[in-house]
DNA sequence: CCAATAGTGTCTTTCAGACACTATAGT
DNA sequence: ACTATAGTGTCTGAAAGACACTATTGG
């Protein structure tokens, strides 16, 4: 009967205690990339508590289950109080899970990888840029598997710059395109050619020229570009090759 | 001290109960297609178990951190579980997580996707194919947001099919390249053109002709080919547009 | 012979790569 | 005028799309 089925259900629920079993662990960590000074750079914060202790690690931690509704939103909440940022380029990695990245024991890990623009960001305390070289290792001796997580995101990043317009989310407000251009030649690793990639970019209609303003360089002025509002990540149907 | 550290970290280790927490559900689910028919399909098992007992779902559980070293392990071991199947494609297609999937509480899920060929499973109790749409949409009314996962799943396959040799994976042992084509032209759900695909697949480096063997079709023979050893997934610098 | 599918050849189109060229500002 | 960078124009080449062609088998 359906009826007794749904009584049942709510017999089960009612009585349902996830202590009464082995769980693992579960937490989130976010990998947070800029580039400054022509490199790279991830946001790492030093923890305070056990594991780990005094180590520098990426932001992360656990679920608030009564405040959370969703891990995304756990993600951008861990971001905002290490950052003051709001609305960054926020995508999920993937989830790493076994029975030695965490000393408290079996550990599941939901990963994301932003994207911010440094000087938007207010730090926190213990809180500061590390770069990367060019594998995306980190200097630093990090808790956790947390070098790992950077150079799996960092690969994704870098990947994703040959097919995507993710670079412009490192960006201020305003840019030039030479200064979008060596965004990607930071993130791919190679030099790439001026006149393609302005052709790409424009063809990808994800940025805008501010009519009448235009910002001094070196030597002439250079045209300033903001995002577009409609599209923010276009994919292109091509790689882009860097060197 | 460092040594008084450790010995800090130690203790606090020894008192870390994972149930002095509130702590989300933590599952791996698992979508499993194939073709059958010219129709995409996905493999599903009727549900012993509140909560939605007796309904449809992906194989999936809970993680078994005693004899689980990782969550692909688990995952493989649901898979073996349903299929009796040991070396598929399968690949991670990220977690989901929130308060209102599961009623049993806070729930965290790892999704993974697996191709695999129809004629080399074998059933276990209570589980069947059900096809898919032309949209990923299926039939039934499946428990939890289990719907919704093979949604996802279909578009990351979809996409997929797009730039790498993925559909590789749902063929048999020994194949035409009208069959490949087949495979491709129904996960992509369009025409594709023969000697583009041909050429294409060809250059991908991914299968080799069978000497000597060939298949009767409907009018002539065809040429098999089988997977190649070195390489198993290619990936296209350019997109392959169906219709 | 015809029907139907296997398999090939080749022209077109798209878009990235290379590279040289012009434009503009400070010195 | 010189230098350095902004910005453009154009040729080349790689690979996909279109489409017609030939090859092979059963009836």
């Amino acid at each position: 009967m359906k009826a007794s089925t749904n009584q049942q259900e709510k017999e089960f629920l009612t009585r349902y205690n996830i202590h009464d079993y082995e769980v693992p662990l579960t937490s989130v960590d976010i990998v947070i990339f800029t580039i400054i000074n022509e490199e790279v750079n991830v946001l790492i914060t030093q923890r305070s508590d056990f594991p780990f202790k005094g180590y520098w690690a990426i932001p992360g931690g656990f679920i608030d289950i009564k405040k959370d509704k969703n891990i995304k939103q756990t993600a951008q909440k861990k971001l905002r109080e290490k950052t003051g940022y709001g609305a960054p380029y926020l995508e999920q990695l993937g989830a790493i899970g076994n029975d030695s990245r965490d000393p408290r024991g079996w550990s599941v890990t939901v990963t994301y990888f932003a994207l911010v623009n440094a000087e938007d960001i207010i730090f926190s305390t213990d809180t500061r840029w590390s770069h990367l070289d060019k594998d995306g290792n980190i200097q630093q001796k990090l808790a956790f598997d947390h070098a790992e997580l950077i150079q799996e995101a960092f690969q994704r990043l870098r990947n994703k710059a040959q097919y995507t317009t993710i670079a412009l989310h490192v960006l201020p407000e305003k840019f030039t395109l030479s200064e979008l251009q060596r965004c990607y030649e930071i993130i791919l690793g190679g030099e790439l050619n001026k006149s393609g990639f302005r052709r790409r970019i424009i063809k990808g209609n994800v940025i805008e020229k501010i009519a009448g303003e235009s910002k001094q360089t070196v030597t002439r002025m250079a045209q300033l570009y903001r995002k577009s509002e409609d599209e923010n990540l276009h994919f292109y149907m091509r790689e882009i090759y860097a060197k």
